[in-house]
DNA sequence: CGCAACGTTCCACGATGCGGAATGCTGACT
DNA sequence: AGTCAGCATTCCGCATCGTGGAACGTTGCG
């Protein structure tokens, strides 16, 4: 299952073994993940004793299985890397704006929170390093589908589905992808209390990456709707600052165009 | 290259990419993917192909590549399940003796730290979860190479390295190797300012888990060498409540053996 | 404008991973 | 203790899936 298929088919079905691991507890025994793939459990076995030797996995006694440490250290890796580019910039948004400001990746079906750096106020959002959230209530997931072609939108979507985490969380896929055509064409999209009720959120694409967002979230008095396009600009250009230091490793692409693919 | 070769090709291969990706600072084009793992590029656009679809590795402009966006979230719930179960323990071991108190595990050749709990006095040593550090300059290196077969304890060594983190620090292999079984007869290993100067660190082995050891480590002057009996017991014990707890989620062993396997 | 380097696509070959069936464990029930 | 059931594990012949050399496109440099 997973976002699956795609060329590898021993690596697929690898992730998506990973995958049930981390959604269960712990200590997972072969027959479940086998249940849960859909996979004969000698395959399972074999995919298993593949990643035990590479770290993914750890093997507990009693034959169960847990995710594995090398995962811990990758996983500090990629969100360090990231978080080290990303945090000077996400400062300076806290500097001109006073509230936590995150860089937010596009994963799979949801946004995973890259980097955070926390607000000025005592009273702030506070969300982990690490989080993974659904693209339809938040602000940076729907900065992000406005970046996709619509049907590709409406799959993510579907697949994640679209639960009402407050009475202003929108749940109707329609209703939402009509939002994303304005939402692509200013920018940013706003977040009005969808996902947390009393918290306003703006969000911006990195014009880079294309699957990257950025966003400065507050309460709603801190944050009033008629701030947002006096904002908007200020999160853009630190979005442009952040894109160019992403590509400028590399030479990298110089064409306009918001969608390379 | 890597740990490798663990019987599904692909996997091993991908693997062997990520960790070249994991070095290499950020944005890795294809080329030097290739050339690093000694594959052919087609094998390797095709692999990564896969590992983007996937999420394992992000695909920036410029066509270049890094860590994906999957590992961050992945690797945070690694280390979150585990460090959720071991914090309370790990917080016992401040509390009697009041040094910092580390939980880690094998990663391929080296040690990865999996949770951290902070000593209580102002001078303490600071570990960033998900550090990785060689196996031979370490208490929790030591303790885990205790509990391997000497062969594989000699090979992890050569693999690894043993460069010289201190004066004291053990270069020679079969010097630490002949280390090896006190420290498996006696439980527990001491680092005597090995890694670092002036700072001592008792590790134990965690039963369970044949691959994780916790450790406490402080400045010399508060952790003499003549309280490392009194202490050894009390690592132990926090230990087993610790391998009790692991495998406490499922059914598992009821054994009292320490050496399940 | 032409060239070179690099990324990408194609395809026929065969090694590689597949999974059904047989075997070996382990722990539970009587 | 003995038996049994449910797992995990190993085996092996088959076909699939991945492989990588070669051809093609593209990008950016001289």
């Amino acid at each position: 299952m997973a976002v699956s298929d795609t060329g590898v088919q021993s690596l697929d079905r690898a992730t998506g073994l990973l995958e049930i691991l981390a959604e269960a507890p712990a200590g997972t025994p072969l027959s479940v993940l086998a249940a849960a793939s859909g996979l004969p459990p000698s395959t399972v076995h074999r995919l298993l004793g593949a990643m035990v030797g590479q770290g993914w996995v750890r093997r507990l006694p009693g034959r169960t299985y847990a995710l594995g440490p090398r995962l811990i250290h990758l996983g500090e890796r990629a969100s360090r890397t990231l978080g080290a580019l990303a945090r000077p910039h996400l400062a300076r948004l806290v500097d001109e704006i006073g509230e936590t400001a995150n860089l937010a990746l596009l994963d799979g079906d949801r946004v995973v929170y890259a980097a955070q750096v926390p607000g000025r106020h005592a009273m702030r959002m506070f969300t982990e390093v690490g989080r993974r959230v659904r693209l339809h209530s938040t602000g940076v997931g729907k900065v992000l589908l406005a970046q996709l072609p619509p049907e590709d939108a409406r799959a993510l979507l579907l697949h994640a589905g679209m639960p009402a985490r407050t009475p202003r969380t929108v749940t109707d896929v329609d209703r939402l992808l009509a939002e994303l055509p304005t939402i692509r064409a200013q920018g940013y999209a706003v977040d009005d209390g969808e996902q947390e009720t009393g918290v306003r959120c703006l969000a911006v694409p990195v014009p880079a990456g294309g699957d990257a967002a950025l966003s400065v979230s507050g309460p709603e008095g801190r944050l009033p709707v008629d701030a947002v396009p006096r904002l908007a600009p200020v999160l853009q250009a630190v979005a442009a600052a952040l894109a160019a230091e992403l590509t400028g490793g590399s030479p990298a692409i110089s064409s306009p165009g918001p969608r390379p693919e």
